[in-house]
Order: C-alpha cells, then sequence, then structure tokens
DNA sequence: ATGTAC
C-alpha cells in the first residue's frame, strides 16, 4: 500500500478507485509499519457512501472486522451518507470509566491486598452469564433506554455520577424496539459484568502529570489512587451488531451500495434500517455505561469496606460508538455527520457545549486503557483537534491470544506481575497468558504518536497496583 | 469483542 508523509505523525493514501475520499492516518513511522495490513481496510473504509474529509485511522490501529480497529469516518447524512455496524464494532459503547479513591498510594498499600480480594469476589468476570445486578425484562427495558441514569435512579450510584458521564449518563436516542429478544435474552444476565479479553478492573497509582492544571481540575494528582473500569455492552451488543449487519447486508442492494466487504454492510443512516440500527446501538450504549455504573458500584462497596473511603468519578467515555454530530467540513459550515469510532475515543475541545460545565474550559477527558501491566493514560481534547474531534484508545494487539498464551505460561506470568508489585487477580492462568503485555503495542508510542498528531495532550500517566482480569 | 462456529 502506497503513502506519503504529510507531516510529523501524519500519513495520506490518496484517493484512487472505488475511494471516496482518501485515506488519512496518524501515526509514528514505527507503528505505521506493523499496521500496514490494515491500511486496505482504510482504504475499504474510503469506499462508503457519502464519507466526508478522510477515512482516518488513529496511531493504534489494528485489523478488525470490516473497518480497522481504530478507525474513524463520518459521512454526511443529508447525502445519503450510511451507518455501518462494522464500523462500530461487536462491542458496541466498550469503553472506560476512571474513579479516584479518598486516599493515596502510600496509605492504602496495607490493604491492598484485601481490597483487591474483595474485588475479585465483587466483579463478575470471564463469558457467559453473570451480574451484580439481576433485573426483570421490564426493568432491562427500562435501562436500555435511560443507561447510567436508570440505573442511579434505582439507587446505583449518585447523582454526580450522571455529570460526568458521556452524554449525561444516557443517550436520547434509544429504540428499544430495535433490540432483538435473543439480544435482550443475553443482556439480562450480564448487567454488571467485566467479560473477558482486554475488558480489565484495575486499581492504578497515577506516576505522571503533564499537566497540573488541567489534571487538578480532573481531580487527578500524582501518586492518588484510581480504579479504572474497561468494559462494553458484553452479549447484548454483540448480537445486535449481528443482527443488524444481517439486515443491511440484506438491504443494501436495495440503495444500491456495493462495499468491498461484507462486514462493511451498510445503508443510509436516514433509511429504515440506519434508523433501526442507530436506535438499537443506542440502546447498547446505555447497556455499556450502565454496566460500567454497576460495577464501579460494586467496587465502591469493596472500597468503603476496606478502606473507609470512597471513589469519585472523574470521567467515563466510550471508544466504540457511533454518533450524529455537528461539524464543519472543509472549512464549510457545520454539517450533520454520522462519526463512526470504532478504537477510536472522541475528543472534545475545550469550550465544547456538550462537556460538562466543571470541566468546559480544559477539555474532554480521554481515558486510554493499557495493557495489563503497563501504563494506562488521561488526556484530554484539544482546541485544534482532527478526525471530528478523535483520537486513539488504547494500545491494541500485536500477537493473538494463541500466539500470546505460546510465549508465557499463567502462573508464570503472575509471578512476574506480582514481583513487579502488581496484585493480579484473574479468573485462569490461560486467559492472563492470552493478556501477557508482549502481546500489545507499547501504549506510550501510541500516546505519543496521538499527542504529537496534535489529536490531544497527555493530562496523566497512571501504574496499576492490581489487576482484576476476565 | 463474543454462550470464542448454527
Amino acid at each position: 500500500m502506497e503513502y506519503v508523509q504529510e507531516r510529523p505523525y501524519r500519513f495520506r493514501v490518496d484517493q484512487r478507485d472505488g475511494m471516496r475520499a482518501p485515506g488519512v492516518v496518524f501515526a509514528s513511522p514505527g507503528l505505521l509499519r506493523d499496521a500496514e495490513k490494515s491500511l486496505e481496510q482504510v482504504v475499504n473504509v474510503a469506499s462508503l457512501p457519502g464519507i466526508v474529509g478522510a477515512s482516518y485511522a488513529m496511531p493504534d490501529i489494528h485489523w478488525g472486522y470490516g473497518f480497522p480497529i481504530g478507525g474513524v469516518a463520518a459521512t454526511d447524512v443529508a447525502e445519503g451518507g450510511v451507518i455501518s455496524p462494522g464500523g462500530v464494532g461487536f462491542d458496541i459503547s466498550c469503553g472506560v470509566r476512571l474513579l479516584t479513591a479518598d486516599d493515596g498510594a502510600r496509605s492504602l498499600a496495607p490493604v491492598l491486598p484485601a481490597v483487591m480480594d474483595g474485588l475479585g469476589a465483587a466483579i463478575p468476570r470471564g463469558a457467559g452469564p453473570g451480574g451484580v445486578w439481576k433485573l426483570g425484562r421490564a426493568e432491562l427495558e427500562a435501562l436500555l433506554d435511560g443507561g447510567s441514569r436508570y440505573a442511579v435512579g434505582r439507587g446505583h450510584g449518585v447523582e454526580r455520577d450522571l455529570s460526568r458521564c458521556e452524554d449525561g449518563g444516557a443517550v436520547a436516542d434509544a429504540d428499544v424496539e430495535q433490540v432483538s429478544e435473543r439480544a435482550r435474552e443475553r443482556g439480562l444476565a450480564q448487567v454488571g459484568s467485566l467479560g473477558s479479553a482486554n475488558h480489565f478492573l484495575e486499581v492504578q497509582q497515577v506516576a505522571e502529570v503533564y499537566d497540573e492544571d488541567v489534571a487538578a481540575a480532573f481531580g487527578l494528582a500524582r501518586d492518588q489512587v484510581c480504579v479504572m473500569i474497561h468494559c462494553g455492552s458484553r452479549g447484548l451488543g454483540h448480537q445486535i451488531c449481528t443482527d443488524h449487519v444481517r439486515a443491511m447486508d440484506a438491504a443494501m442492494a436495495r440503495y444500491g451500495i456495493q462495499v468491498p466487504d461484507r462486514l462493511l454492510a451498510c445503508t443510509p443512516a436516514d433509511s429504515p434500517e440506519g434508523r433501526a440500527y442507530l436506535g438499537a446501538m443506542a440502546a447498547a450504549a446505555n447497556y455499556g455505561r450502565a454496566n460500567r455504573q454497576l460495577l464501579a458500584e460494586a467496587a465502591r462497596r469493596v472500597f468503603r469496606r476496606e478502606t473507609g473511603g470512597g471513589l469519585t468519578l472523574v470521567y467515563d467515555v466510550s471508544h466504540n460508538l457511533a454518533k450524529i454530530e455537528e461539524h464543519a467540513v472543509d472549512g464549510g459550515g457545520p454539517r450533520r455527520l454520522c462519526v463512526h469510532r470504532k478504537g477510536a475515543t472522541r475528543a472534545f475541545p475545550p469550550g465544547h457545549p456538550e462537556l460538562p460545565e466543571d470541566l468546559r474550559d480544559v477539555g474532554q477527558p480521554v481515558l486510554i486503557p493499557g495493557t495489563m501491566g503497563t501504563a494506562s493514560y488521561v488526556l484530554a481534547g484539544v482546541a485544534r483537534g482532527d478526525a471530528f474531534h478523535s483520537t486513539c484508545h488504547g494500545a491494541g494487539r500485536s500477537l493473538s491470544r494463541h500466539q500470546a498464551a505460546r510465549t508465557i505460561g499463567g502462573k508464570e506470568l503472575r509471578a512476574r506481575l506480582e514481583a513487579e508489585g502488581i496484585a493480579v487477580r484473574p479468573l485462569s492462568p490461560r486467559s492472563l497468558a492470552e493478556e501477557t503485555p508482549e502481546a500489545y503495542k507499547d501504549v506510550d508510542e501510541v500516546v505519543e504518536a496521538s499527542e504529537g498528531a496534535g489529536l490531544c495532550r497527555k493530562v496523566a500517566r497512571l501504574v496499576p497496583l492490581g489487576v482484576v482480569k476476565g
């Protein structure tokens, strides 16, 4: 695949046959070299009807279903622009929630083992059913409609949790009718559960602060203990993606749409199929937030019991979502765009009206989960931004699970992490080995490239003290 | 990511 460097950390794939826009990849030369195969997917996305600007990829780009993970694409709704479930991914509304503890790392140290044991017992994880909130069918419908807002209304959290959650805890346009019976069935038993693979709950310590003022506005200071929760919408989101890819695949021909990859199935955003998916996707988005809200409550109970202290929400943001947003394109006026972010995080700039009032001057918190045993980051949206105000989402895999498990045994890895001072509460040795840090790209390099490309700025670096994994 | 292939 041919590409040219436009400036540091920004590469362009020129528009050619079948492409409706160029491709733009933000990366260091090293990260781009590792991701060359995924450029095919950047090019495929550029063929989507109604695409504006470019088919973008973040520095953590890697191979996904249809869209690359790390892909961002916006289509013009009024011009027949499409929505593609593959541009969101199977784990709809996968995202990150960060909370701060009342105590610093030093005072936590003596009780950390008890905290980790408590979290290990309290956090449902792994494949299949299991969740902290057993609810009925009518309650699930209300949760799909109301997200975190419904969970808090039912006593699972405090009002402030909503002001620090993307969209105030719930997106408004969920359409529960578009969530299939099978998706509901799978979702019923999983509210308040981590899932598996790279999802985790970590107790972390702020190791470095890059911007004191912004960190203070986010409630972060050096040595502060935090809890980071990384999970999504479990089987419910997965089933919704499956259902709607199938429906769009069948309907596409009627709209005269052809795509180079079946998993790029799409229809106009403003069509019955497009609206159906967007409504179901919004319901899954609300499920994902409520899921993280319930897990935060479970962690709070453990912290209260073992430390006497609480956990305060910094922010909750998704990195797998499509949204209808207004953006100026090519120097023109604002247009209504369907912005797909798949493994990419929205990063609203300072002054954006959708930010909570107490964060409006500093920009949106962007939460980047690292790999078990490595660092995580807190970033902030910047005034100029790019790619419709998007940035990276994490490290991104470089080895398959099978390859990863061949490099080290679970028991050996656990011993290594514990020797590094990281308490580990895995579900099984095998699942741990599949997530060994060597299986992922260097999150420091990804964040460096994201900042270098002008997509965000660094606020703080967090290192793990303890990790709970599926 | 995922009742890790209907």
